[in-house]
DNA sequence: TCCAATGCTAACTTTAAGTAAGTACCAACA
DNA sequence: TGTTGGTACTTACTTAAAGTTAGCATTGGA
């Protein structure tokens, strides 16, 4: 059996303070879900911490962040332009010429994000050595005495 | 024709001091992209900022966390436990006791990711204005005349 | 005339997430 | 002597998302 709660009883039970502090996150009918994995996705992440730096055109973040398709960086700055965060600004020449930019939100978001960013790659090799650890004493760590 | 370049390219040509800057994030075989995804999914989120209370068993998270399965916060759990973040006491009971704490590393980063996701509940109601207003101005952004 | 350049979109394939059911272990109960 | 229940998981299967490839529209330049 899977997943048995309406799963709204944790927030209702809590006092209006308590609901703000730790969120609604936590209920599943959250618009802020959607809006945090916008923001926390695989190209969400890169294309907010690109633009802090100015606007860019589509090619230009397309260069700059490896491995992205095009279809993908499109999608995605749809939704961070849906959002709020990017601004999108078209010229009608030909060829195309559209820019991107953050919006003041999305400066905020874009520095939160470059926050955990930076975190990350800061620690890499800390949390390497942690990997590399869990992959010689895989499950060992346990109370007492014995397990498994 | 999609995803052209190594993408190493870009970091190879910046001095050192700007790739510690911009983080090698955007180079495709980064091992930082495996960990912020860990991070920033959906229910990696919602399992850091709920272990910055305390200790949780597996069966509390469940609980607490609505809309996850099992599966994905076994899942979820291990990955975090991997790259360090979140530390596992299996009790050698029956039925099993199993607890859940954040490492020091952990509780950097659950800060780091509970400010992101402060503030986009903060300003949920901002975001929601915005994606209604794109509802219904969409695509009429576009540079008035002629320019560049 | 034909190709390149730019910013997309549509059709299709592969991967990841989600769902439902099963496993192991023993204690308590009937 | 079943048998039920509780906990923390797996495993097999289905659906949704990500990724890949190809194409469109337009026009200046070779």
């Amino acid at each position: 059996m899977t997943n048995t709660e309406p799963s709204t009883t944790l927030d209702q039970d809590l006092p209006l303070t308590e609901r703000l502090r730790t969120g609604n996150l936590f209920a599943v009918p959250c618009p802020s879900r959607d809006v945090l994995k916008h923001v926390c996705s695989r190209w969400g992440v890169l294309i907010l911490i690109s633009l802090r730096d100015g606007t860019h055109r589509f090619s230009e973040l397309r260069k700059r962040i490896g491995g992205v398709s095009e279809k993908m960086l499109a999608q995605s700055l749809q939704a961070l332009e849906q959002d709020g965060f990017v601004e999108r600004i078209a010229y009608p020449v030909v060829p195309p010429h559209v820019e991107y930019s953050l919006t003041t939100s999305g400066e905020e978001v874009a520095r939160l994000v470059a926050a955990l960013a930076d975190w990350i790659e800061v620690n890499m090799s800390q949390i390497a050595a942690a990997q590399h650890q869990h992959q010689h004493q895989s499950s060992q760590i346990s109370a007492g005495e014995s397990s498994r």
